[in-house]
DNA sequence: GTCTTTCTCAGGCATTTTGTCTAAGTTTCT
DNA sequence: AGAAACTTAGACAAAATGCCTGAGAAAGAC
């Protein structure tokens, strides 16, 4: 227990998540296109904040950006799943020292009760790990 | 699937989570009793940053403070148990638009095995959560 | 072949959050 | 009364965040 991830991930802000959640849907695409999905608009000042968070996107190494065409398109480097684990940890690492025993245990406590859809997702995470 | 969770809680940050820690480990405690802990000191300036932290902590919510005596003490409000909750809650509405099950589902194909520590809490969650 | 449109790129800006600290006044203790 | 310990109010810099402008290059229309 208390095990550090030694992989620090750079974490996405919300509106980068927009977007991360826009190329989980399908990629690759096109600023444009993202700009039309998350603004409504593809006005030069939507267009350009979604570049900027492209640039942040790709610099924390969530997206990667295909340079060969003068339309540049995007595609997500990692999986939801992914990002999932990722925060799943963070979350561990901040309150439970790391460990993610701890956190389902504490979470345990305070979900009393679960809907049958997340027991039967639990079952699924337990059976699928036997060691 | 897609609940929103109503009660928005402001998070704590991760110097305000040192200071909940030491109160949950046993409360109530003083400015003093937690600076040493914290800074293993109680010099003026970090003396003067745990009273920032409580007064954030008290303002939010995690903390409640008695004024009843000159040397004011301060007791957690919500368990970490709680705190844990919300944070899982915050990472489904964050990438999982608020669904647990959802969360988990990934939670699942993200982490391939599980320890054996780590799917017995699971079990537990499961069990004690019979509706 | 120019002209307009569409992109990229570089950079700025305001706001909020976070962690830290100083100064001033108040209560307690000696 | 004076020193020591507290509370309160507020300041500060750095980083994160969401948003936007302007300049210049490539592509497409005519």
């Amino acid at each position: 227990m208390g095990k550090k991830s030694q992989t620090e991930f750079e974490s996405a802000s919300n509106a980068e998540l927009q977007v991360l959640d826009q190329l989980w849907e399908k990629s690759p695409k096109t600023v444009r296109e993202l700009s039309q999905a998350i603004y409504q608009s593809t006005e030069p000042s939507s267009y350009a904040t979604v570049q900027t968070l492209l640039d942040r996107l790709e610099k924390k190494g969530w997206v990667s950006r295909d340079r060969s065409q003068f339309r540049h398109t995007f595609s997500p480097t990692k999986t939801r799943d992914f990002l999932v684990g990722e925060q799943i940890q963070q979350v561990a690492n901040s309150v439970c020292d790391g460990s993610i025993a701890a956190l389902l245990g504490h979470f345990a406590k305070s979900k009393p009760t679960l809907s049958t859809e997340e027991r039967l997702q639990l079952q699924k995470l337990i059976d699928q790990s036997e060691p």
